[in-house]
DNA sequence: TGCGGGACTGTAAGCGTTTACATTCGATTC
DNA sequence: GAATCGAATGTAAACGCTTACAGTCCCGCA
């Protein structure tokens, strides 16, 4: 940290006050068991001193942290972040700080963080989605880091997770976009290998095809990174096919963005000459021309009960339990009926 | 973190490997002098255990954490979102991991932060403009944490920063308003109390009326905090004014993406009635329709130096520049001369 | 008056690392 | 062959906090 100015201490404080370094910690923890003369004159002794406590050494002591790690795909777009603030909030509220990491996707770089977090006594770990390595979960519960997963929710697999059914919910909206004629379907993908979301997404839509007497595997797609540009390319791409796709269907709203840029840039009329639905309901979606017909997931409520289970599980209070949320459709602009 | 598994130590390794535990941290450590023979016994030995180093005691016993802090006002909205990553991004180049927290800008908020921060060891802090209480940069002062100052730039203020001149920046763009012929500017300003870059960027407008014999006093204004809707409600407001501004410069991309929906509710076409003005260049300025002019800062830039910088600091190679970046004007479709 | 008990405070033993200093040992030098 | 040296390793003292345990003091009650 620096050089040899001296920093305060326990004992400076201790000192200063004229009682025990075990009072001082004690007034300084609430714990009880102090009186009010006393503690009053600790709180003295500390702003004249301008005291912090060291947090290494009350994590080693103490053997906790009242620290969440919570590690996230990417900060560049805005899918978590409205989520993740939530998230924060409600744990400020609850006495936890958050510390936050990303990755940019990059599942090797995940399990870097969720060391170097567990390693800085994280008491509790927020990740997005189940698929990842299995030998990340063994660590984690050798280690006893209670976890929980957000964004994803799965009958089949048992562990405590928060979010919501991916493949069900781009199912209804498929099965919507069929509903009003469609028979051309090109799907904008993410990458699906590591991510059960991208994953979930795309079975969604095969699933819909399917049921109404359609070949998935005709339907053209393009797979591609969560970044605007990609979305564009790949509207490009798609739009090459022939017949043409009369609705292209986007595993997020920033693909979306992109395909209707690109639309734009293409002189191609949405919707009048093609459909577009995104998903997630990130801001951007209502701000395009025209709007972004999509998935709304309820983002906020999902960080907000993310924290409180989450801290259920770190004060041993739950086992960990899990929630799904409601997904829901809302339509805009960019999706008509053919 | 956990009831009572046992988790492996440097003690136990160091058992497990037949050395002494200076050894086994000189081998993790790679601080030299450990015969390539023990280091391999050793790291035999620490991936059998499952070891990981614990955070806080190294931190105790070795003064330093390759931690870095970062306070934003924000992770709501894109802003931020470049920057930080590419700052990330060139901590981890360099070895160090960084912590994010945001506050919603609130600044009781961020002292708590910078406080949690320091407390858990920060080796140095990247904070958000110049304008926060003076007992804040004291107390860092006093503990001797490196601090570098980011998205903002002042030859007047002797403090490391990194970043570009809010006020010339507008300046700048507002000269090139009033040169196309507006005369009726609307302003659409950030919270500018406790803010340097809004309240920078406003007196760079102002700045500009007066040099056109303007009276910018007389220039309708509404102040609000950076969210889209906000800009929205401002647009209306300014909008009942006589005469109509013929422009509304606004202090930030997320503004005026805000006016530029509220004018299309109320069927006024930008730029052919009213043009629009942003800042920042984000991501959401190219994909609007108008797309917005608006002043580019480089923000993976800022974020890439600003961690250069900073660990310069942190590792007393410098005592810190200050460095400023040049902004450039982007013309786009939302304004247009009268 | 003596004693039990509650409220508060003090003592001191860890917690898991790093690192200054001491030690060992084989190689090199004279 | 003794003295010197350097590389590799070991020993043990911090680092700053929490908390189990052990007082101390004062009150109320028998």
């Amino acid at each position: 940290m620096s050089d040899d100015l001296n920093l305060p201490t326990l004992d400076d404080v201790a000192k200063r006050a004229g009682v025990s370094t075990a009072t001082v910690s004690r007034a300084l923890n609430r714990s009880g068991k102090v009186s009010d003369e006393t503690r009053e004159r600790v709180m003295q002794a500390v702003d004249l001193l301008g005291y912090t406590p060291h947090f290494g050494a009350r994590a080693m002591a103490a053997k906790r942290t009242t620290t969440i790690g919570a590690i996230i795909p990417t900060m560049e777009n805005a899918i978590f972040a409205r989520g993740i603030q939530a998230f924060q909030e409600k744990l400020h509220a609850l006495g936890y700080t958050l510390l936050v990491a990303s990755n940019a996707y990059q599942p090797e770089l995940e399990a870097e963080q969720i060391r170097a977090l567990v390693a800085r006594g994280a008491d509790g770990l927020l990740l997005i989605g189940y698929e990842r390595d299995e030998a990340i979960y063994e660590y984690l519960d050798k280690r006893g880091v209670p976890t929980l997963i957000a964004w994803s929710f799965s009958k089949q697999i048992q562990r405590p997770a928060i979010g919501f059914d991916n493949r069900a919910s781009m199912r209804a909206l498929a099965d919507k976009v069929l509903s009003m004629g469609h028979r051309h379907v090109g799907i904008i993908s993410g990458i699906v290998q590591g991510n059960d979301r991208a994953a979930g997404r795309l079975g969604g839509i095969q699933d819909a095809l399917r049921a109404h007497g359609l070949d998935p595997s005709a339907a053209p797609m393009v797979e591609t990174p969560y970044e605007i540009e990609n979305g564009a390319r790949a509207f490009e791409t798609l739009m090459q096919n022939n017949p043409r796709p009369t609705v292209v269907m986007c595993a997020n709203d920033v693909l979306a963005v992109g395909a209707l840029q690109q639309a734009r840039a293409m002189n191609i009329d949405v919707p009048g000459d093609v459909s577009v639905t995104g998903f997630d309901d990130i801001e951007l979606a209502r701000i395009t021309t025209p709007s972004i017909t999509t998935v709304h997931v309820p983002h906020r409520r999902m960080g907000d009960r993310a924290a409180t289970e989450l801290i259920e599980m770190v004060e041993r209070k739950s086992a960990g339990a899990s929630i799904e949320l409601e997904s829901n459709l809302i339509m805009r602009g960019s999706l008509r009926a053919l």
